[in-house]
DNA sequence: TGAATAGTTGTAAACGATTTCAACATGCCG
DNA sequence: CGGCATGTTGAAATCGTTTACAACTATTCA
């Protein structure tokens, strides 16, 4: 049966190229509208010229061509999508979600990568729009002018995830940033804090750090308190720059009896430092991280952080994009909620004013 | 000057669609055919015509059609590629690597992923096929028969990544995972180790994880040791499911003085584990990943595991694809080297039969 | 029986780019 | 000044789909 196939197949296809519409319709007898039929409506075409034809496409093993059906169709199916990285378990969830729920409409995610830099985002972001992608999500809302000008131009259902709200007339799916953290400020403050110290993202170019960094300065302002200049360090998001951003807030003098971070990658880090130097947490210091990665309920002491529904927030930023390109309503803007989760590396503020050591005269 | 520059678009562009290749040309006053090559071939093209086109597609806005071109062409400048998960940071790499340099060679990677599904790989695959993609990046060799037959018929650009050797006719670039684990194994029995266990990924569906579980066996079985059936548990890549598994490795009577680990993300589970239980780590039990991760270097005790140069092997990858679409010769089989990084989670065998405990009667 | 209707199928015209081929202009040489 | 090579440009065919429209068949009802 599959022999006999095979050399049918060679038989009426050119033997040159990819199999064509057209072979297939020569081989099953019938035009290539019905083809495209069957391919696309097959309740419109009768039961029999329907399992010819599909017994046809089998036997030719054609695949029809995306380029021509995305010029025909003038949408491509795909979306775009730009992340700062890849290389972070938070964005490697988020594209796992995003993938997933498009996949669940058709649709096939296109991915890029900016390294944090907004002149790359814009390059990348231009780039996926060349590639034919019909909608576009973007980390932030911190884009470049001239980017933010072409997705205008084109009128690109856009999405921009991870904060909230948005500037006028753009969609957004996130969390605020500021408010969120401010919870763990408060939470720092409860417990007796008073000299808490931020190990930050890179403020500069990632307009997420930055809201995050405000959000502490607002916080600590609000109980009257000051965010010191020796008490923020901002570091690249990664083990070794977080240990030593970590060492640096702890040279301070007086030393933090708290860091705040930037996210759980930084706090994974200041803990891991923190245990190389001798402290005790949360006995001699209290961290925070921001994120809640799989790591941070494993790890010991157990990482207390702002937990992100990452999850909800991506199945929705996709709901979005797939709402906008069925000419459906779109909210402008959607919160998720951001919450504390207290484990175990925070507790009440030392009674010492600096742990351990004496700082050298 | 945005303004007029706008105001010109809107007369001159159909504004009831993008900017086609022939509003470009009508606005500069030239053919299409100039238009065309002023964008792919500028050099041929005189220097003053040239400038009136560059001029009309930076007014209007103009971008080529990623699907007209791709059915002319007859490629789409796109790689396709199927990973297992995307939530494991030796995927990200992976996945980073790779874009970073197909990038570079002006092509755009497309992502997929399997959940270590052989049909959904197949599935996926097709899909990416379909999608456009000039040519597929795979894990492993251990694909679906139908899915290495389809590949066959559309003679599409295949590298399978991460193994070493591949079957006749594929092209892979990785590592022979048996031999690497065997390093590790032949290091424990250096170390006095003779009950060895290994917490293994999920052998079934997954030829990388069976290879390892093969390769350990074959290296005890060299030094006149057999791998236990309670020796061995396999549990899904996952710190949860590792903890879990760890914990039923060391219920074994006789329990083991040594567990190898299928990939660090399981080790760092199986050291947290062992943590929690009190265990001393190296000196009560010595552990071993596969990987080395970046955490594997900061976590405490630092992991000792097997180095894989992710980077290397993933832009070689990267290199073969772009040589094969490029007409050139591509080398069938292209081995990178896993070497084992010793650190601190292990150590000489302790002089007790089983740590601690005793066993239960 | 004939006409109207509903249901299938085919013909052919787009969609937006690239590129062959021919036409034309220009400069050079004899 | 004629002929030839060289360098630029445009007209038109082509890539593989989808779909509006027309054509045809079968069914139903008067």
């Amino acid at each position: 049966m599959v022999e006999e196939n095979a050399y049918i197949a060679s038989m009426t296809s050119r033997d040159h190229a990819l199999p064509n519409i057209e072979d297939v319709a020569a081989a099953a007898g019938v035009s290539t509208a019905t083809v495209s039929r069957v391919l696309n409506k097959p309740e419109s075409v009768r039961e029999a010229l329907r399992l010819r034809v599909v017994a046809a496409v089998a036997r030719l093993g054609y695949v029809p061509h995306a380029g021509a059906r995305a010029l025909k169709l003038q949408r491509s199916g795909t979306v775009g999508a730009v992340f700062p990285t890849i290389d972070n378990a938070i964005f490697a969830q988020a594209i796992a979600a995003l993938q997933q729920r498009l996949a669940d409409a058709g649709l096939q995610l296109l991915i890029a990568t900016s390294g944090y830099d907004l002149q790359t985002e814009a390059r990348q972001a231009m780039n996926l729009v060349t590639r034919g992608a019909d909608a576009l999500v973007l980390c932030g809302n911190g884009q470049s002018p001239q980017l933010l000008q072409f997705l205008r131009g084109r009128e690109l259902p856009t999405v921009h995830a991870m904060s909230f709200p948005a500037p006028a007339g753009l969609v957004c799916v996130g969390f605020d940033n500021a408010r969120a953290i401010g919870q763990a400020v408060r939470y720092l403050l409860d417990l007796g804090h008073r000299r808490i110290a931020m190990l930050a993202g890179v403020a500069a170019h990632n307009d997420r750090a930055a809201a995050r960094i405000a959000g502490v300065r607002l916080a600590l302002q609000q109980a009257g308190l000051a965010l010191s200049a020796q008490h923020l360090v901002e570091r690249d998001y990664g083990l070794a720059p977080a240990r030593d951003g970590f060492r640096t807030l702890m040279a301070a003098r007086p030393a933090p009896t708290a860091v705040l971070c930037g996210n759980d990658v930084l706090a994974f880090g200041a803990l891991l430092e923190a245990q190389a130097m001798g402290l005790q947490v949360p006995q001699d210091l209290s961290i925070i991280g921001f994120d809640d990665l799989e790591m941070a309920r494993h790890i010991r002491p157990a990482l207390t952080t702002l937990h992100v529904p990452t999850q909800q927030l991506w199945h929705t930023v996709a709901d979005r994009i797939i709402a906008a390109l069925g000419q459906q309503p779109v909210p402008p803007a959607t919160e998720v909620e951001v919450q504390l989760v207290v484990r175990d590396s925070t507790g009440p503020a030392p009674r010492r004013a600096a742990p351990r050591k004496q700082p050298p005269p």
